[in-house]
DNA sequence: TTAGCTGAGTGTCATAAACACACTTTCAAA
DNA sequence: TTTGAAAGTGTGTTTATGACACTCAGCTAA
């Protein structure tokens, strides 16, 4: 009994996979991780998938998905977030996949439901140029992914709905930041989630009277105009506003 | 229970299951359906849990979730929203739940993950007492809910929190109440919903400025004060309201 | 028949948040 | 020293929010 529950902890349950939609900012616009499992013999184009895979029976989810950030990344410790299910039985209907699950996967045929979460990190921390995946991962902009394995484009998009509902109420976006910033890095990746403009006199104003931000005794260098304050995120005020009831940044 | 599918030709996945939340309001409360299957022997007490069941290989998750309420209630067509999915290798852990698989599914060991919808119902188009689920389906009013099978509880909290979310910025709420309703019965579910008290002026104010409730020709009869106006929910002006933007009852 | 109970229905004022909007400052590079 | 480029700053208007208390209509029971 219990070594065949040893036996099951170490396998890979053929039905249940994850996806995650990693994010990152470069300052001008929101980017997401893609795997490039190389050019497709039925399209002729290379297979663009977000990175994901089985689930082993003995992790939970959420440590599913954050083994699977970091075997590709490196990466541990990040902001993580579910998104829902997949489960249309014809999701990986697509000729490009079939042939790349019967080179991939023991069970070709298994039907998988995917579980979809998305994560948030500093780009700064992984370059993928830099790293054993220089060939197979990389950043791409957002507004310029419009083909994807499996329904990885459809899950990108709830994903961007998700980011989007949450922003406005968690100040989640600061896990897309480097650790100091300024408010106009700020105010362009409000601008890049929200996919729209924002008033940079109110946002500022609004962003201000949240009273999470410190300001540093540090301004840019090097800029070939006015530099601008850095500021860090408080946590702790952060935590106290929180708990108090906060949930609504108000844009 | 148990169903002849051999027409679909198709199997039971073992890995992959539904459970549905399935709320309704009885004008005072709001109340969830659940499942009691008999008193567990490991505990002594009744085991209740929301109806749920392993999915079919050739249904996508969603008509899997409305076979379950189908089979269940008979009721079709309803509102029905996916939480997430819930797969803690340990989420079928207790001894009541270890005895009840044993007796329920063919292969009681499988590490199974769920995943959870809400519904909405009307409470009139399903009363249990008057069902071939009369001995094993009830209403219990949520505050009452304290211990359920699997992780069955937590879900439902889950599935609390997205309703509250959700109600302030769509009025999935009207799904929750008859064809025709008055102001206080409205004025009362949102309360329930949110879990605490509205004014009565600012949120007659809030809803008609809406202006997606049509006043009806009609009033209560027989009640023993003064007769209340019954509205109906205007779809069509929802999805005009709707698709200009509307986002928020701002509650 | 009437007195009493119950919940329906109604308006205003004060405060807070949202929005629209344009000029000056600081630095680097040419 | 001029120029370009982004930083930084305040006010007035409009709109939404929240707090608050009495009268009205119908039923019931004395």
């Amino acid at each position: 009994m219990s070594s065949n529950k040893k036996n099951k902890a170490l396998e890979l349950n053929p039905n249940v996979s994850i996806d995650n939609i990693i994010f990152g900012f470069d300052f001008d616009q929101l980017h997401c991780l893609l795997i490039d499992s190389g050019i497709s013999k039925t399209t002729g184009r290379p297979r663009l998938a977000v990175p994901g895979d089985l689930i082993y029976d003995n992790e939970t989810l959420d440590e599913a998905a954050n083994r699977i950030l970091k075997e590709l990344t490196g990466i541990d410790n990040i902001y993580l977030e579910q998104i829902g299910a997949f489960g249309d039985p014809n999701r990986m209907g697509k000729e490009s996949d079939k042939e790349w699950l019967k080179s991939m996967r023991a069970e070709p045929e298994a039907r998988v439901i995917t579980v979809a979460y998305f994560s948030l990190v500093k780009m700064d921390d992984f370059n993928p140029k830099a790293s054993s995946f220089a060939e197979s991962a990389g950043w791409a902009p957002i507004n310029e992914i419009h083909e994807l394995a499996f329904d990885h484009y459809e899950i990108l998009q709830c994903a961007r709905e998700q980011l989007k509902r949450k922003i406005k109420i968690q100040p989640i976006g600061f896990n897309l930041l480097p650790e100091k910033f300024t408010l106009s890095q700020l105010h362009k990746l409000y601008e890049s989630i929200l996919n729209k403009p924002l008033d940079k006199r109110n946002f500022r104003r609004k962003i201000l009277n949240l009273q999470i931000l410190t300001p540093l005794n540090e301004k840019q260098v090097g800029v070939p105009h006015k530099p601008s304050q850095l500021f860090e995120f408080n946590e702790e005020k952060y935590q106290k506003l929180s708990s108090e009831g906060f949930d609504n940044f108000g844009f």
